[in-house]
DNA sequence: TTTTGTGCAAAAGTTTTGCAGATAT
DNA sequence: ATATCTGCAAAACTTTTGCACAAAA
């Protein structure tokens, strides 16, 4: 998942400074940095710019520390919701799907063959975000916006 | 769910010939139209142009014969959409969404606040199509695109 | 009459909840 | 010290599966 397309990069990778201001954040609201949601964190960051599945991140997280249980991880994940660093959708088999909250807002290109995803800037739908308030004063998030269809690899693999 | 905006009709109702059709396609194939097969298309044309929840179908349908079982109903919907009748996403929340394939491929617009949708004709989302088309060959697929965000009444009644 | 569909019951899979005890601050 | 978090176990919910019986063609 998440590869290269056409030249354009994946989103730059988090620094270290994301636990500290996640910690901090957790702090500021009353609420305890503690091991498990430093684990869950970390799991997250490593696949920050991709999306996850809850039931994944159980795996994986119960990978480092098989004691974790799920309403533990579910939990946490509703933490990290809530104070925005995380943020979660629904991907095609409609299970939750987790990731750490860029730095910018982007919309998702989603391949319904090989289930690749990238990111689209923003830059590229402004023309769409423009159109659908003119016509209909629609203020569009492109945050929850995934656009899917076929790349240009399984285009040429199979053309339909 | 799904009412007007903006004087945009809703797409047309479909006509009870649907019905035959969806019987005929099933001969064709040899396979059967029974009882239950017609309440759940019935039901499904009762939503048609909405999305509706395998839950709240079997919720619709069991309202009618509360004798049939969820592995019918959910059987049924994957016949239909094998034969291309129907066809199924997933929701904000997780679950399957279905509906009632449209005469015309469209996509839809989503209000994050009140859950409305509409529905977009895709004259509107030609310049979208052709951007990432020209952009990264990307080839979309305008049925399976949902766009959300604040519609004009959500909007004014809590302006963020 | 033969293939397909139904109904039931139980399972599968992900996510949630309740609560006693542990832990971070 | 005390409010928050964890761990466990069990439940909630949607959807799937297996199989004997029923029904459509």
């Amino acid at each position: 998942m998440s590869q290269r397309m056409n030249g354009l990069p994946k989103m730059a990778a988090p620094t270290g400074d994301y636990v500290t201001q996640v910690r901090a954040a957790l702090h500021a609201k009353g609420m305890r940095w503690t091991p498990q949601r430093r684990i869950i964190l970390d799991v997250l960051l490593q696949s920050a710019g991709d999306h996850v599945t809850g039931a994944a991140l159980v795996e994986q997280v119960q990978a480092r520390d098989p004691e974790t249980p799920p309403s533990t991880i579910y939990r946490t994940l509703d933490v990290l919701e809530s104070i925005g660093y995380v943020c979660h959708s629904h991907g095609r088999d409609g299970r939750e799907e987790f990731h750490v909250l860029p730095g910018e807002e982007h919309a998702h290109l989603l391949c319904n063959r090989c289930g690749t995803t990238w990111e689209i800037p923003p830059a590229e739908l402004t023309e769409l975000v423009a159109s659908l308030n003119a016509t209909r004063r629609f203020r569009v998030d492109l945050s929850h916006l995934t656009v899917s269809g076929t790349c240009p690899d399984c285009a040429e693999a199979a053309p339909a």
